[in-house]
DNA sequence: ACACTCAAAATTGTATACAAAATAGCATGC
DNA sequence: GCATGCTATTTTGTATACAATTTTGAGTGT
């Protein structure tokens, strides 16, 4: 993931925070204050504000006036909206890097294809190379829109990938393999080195669909469980 | 424009500069100050402080630590990306609008048509007038996204319009007649409310691309008359 | 036992003071 | 005359003090 702190506190905070609600540290729904992180991470408030700011811009935090800030709670609607834009995102970006693409820019795309593939064929790997390959499968499509030359779309795409990400990764851990995301991932990335950009186009909106599939799956049985167990209580 | 300044200091600073630099107070490429701001305001600099962080975030400035805030000039290129955003974005979302209008909702967008040509037939209307008519033009765009029933999508179209809205204003204020935008926006509407997805879709799209091209057209002219003018001196 | 009031605690909103860094202008040396 | 270095100014970055507002909880009256 790109770390791109910059020298001033303001943008220290930022990542941090950023950082623990992404990885779900501090879990979505949760109350948190000024405070507690000015102490946390011993700065004052000021930064800190300014960093919630910017959180609450991005979607991850919503902030009510002189009533704090709550890390925002993701329901399955939110997640149909977000990738149902991350389809057109994704699919138009795809498209525009397989017109785009260098061969600097296909070897990147090939060499963390096989980062992946290292990652996924690991014996006994741990959780946190299961992570790891996710993290990189998800960077793959940072770089494609990086690569499409369209700086705009590219910082909307990571906007939204940001939002998902803990979802993403919280429910796709409990999977053990990824094996059609593999395949799919490496299928984008054969049209975009041919070339062949509907072809390109039409794969990445399927894989953007599959994987919403996925995780829509696991989050429709974990609120089955939860309804399941409020009836028998 | 949607007006929604909450009670806090910091929203009606943002609120005000925002639309400072969105309808070209403070143009492109100048310098801004915390101070300026803050003693244009009469209030501290802190409110200001939050208000320039959320537009840099928006992208309507671009600030570097400890040098100040510029406001973002928009050169020919980044315009063609965020209409090429545009189109991806206005399409889909009509296209669900379409899916998913209520009769109210028809009416609605009935009645800004009525108020654009009411407002394209005044004689001998002021500057004002035809401003107005094209902030309606550009509302009726945001509604439309907003009908679509995805949230997200319609707050990202509303990134854009603002991120372009100057520009947008200030080349084609120069026009005095938008017939065919006006044509357009009433067979787009009429497709709406026809309830036909994809003829709105597609209709919205070719909209985008012809509105792109009108400001591209005009920006070119500027430019080369510009070319023309440095090259003679 | 319940509801209502009021006060205290917690928390953000705003202002301001001070520190750090960058820029600009001036003076000095070559 | 030009370059270089230093200082003075400007401007943001951070901390902190205080104000305003909301929430919480205890206490009292019915």
């Amino acid at each position: 993931m790109a770390k791109e702190t910059k020298n001033t506190l303001r943008d220290s905070v930022y990542s941090a925070l950023k950082a623990m609600i992404v990885t779900g540290q501090i879990p979505p729904g949760s109350r948190v204050t000024e405070n507690d992180i000015a102490v946390r991470l011993n700065v004052s408030r000021t930064p800190v504000r300014e960093a919630f700011n910017r959180l609450e811009r991005d979607g991850l935090v919503t902030g009510r006036p002189r009533q704090g800030y709550v890390v925002t709670e993701f329901d399955i609607n939110m997640f149909r909206e977000a990738f149902e834009i991350r389809e057109l995102l994704d699919g138009h970006a795809t498209e525009l890097a397989a017109a785009a693409a260098t061969e600097k820019d296909k070897a990147r795309l090939r060499a963390m294809l096989a980062e992946c593939e290292r990652l996924a064929t690991i014996p006994d790997r741990t959780t946190r190379e299961k992570f790891q390959e996710l993290e990189v499968g998800i960077d793959l499509h940072r770089v494609i829109a990086q690569i499409s030359g369209n700086a705009m779309l590219h910082g909307m795409l990571c906007g939204i990938l940001d939002k998902c990400q803990h979802y993403v990764w919280t429910e796709l851990l409990w999977l053990d393999e990824w094996k059609i995301a593999r395949d799919e991932h490496a299928e984008i990335v054969d049209a975009i080195c041919a070339g062949d950009a509907s072809r390109a186009g039409t794969l990445a909106r399927a894989h953007v669909r599959g994987s919403r599939d996925n995780v829509l799956r696991l989050l429709q049985a974990k609120s089955d469980y939860q309804n399941f167990l409020a009836r028998a209580s």
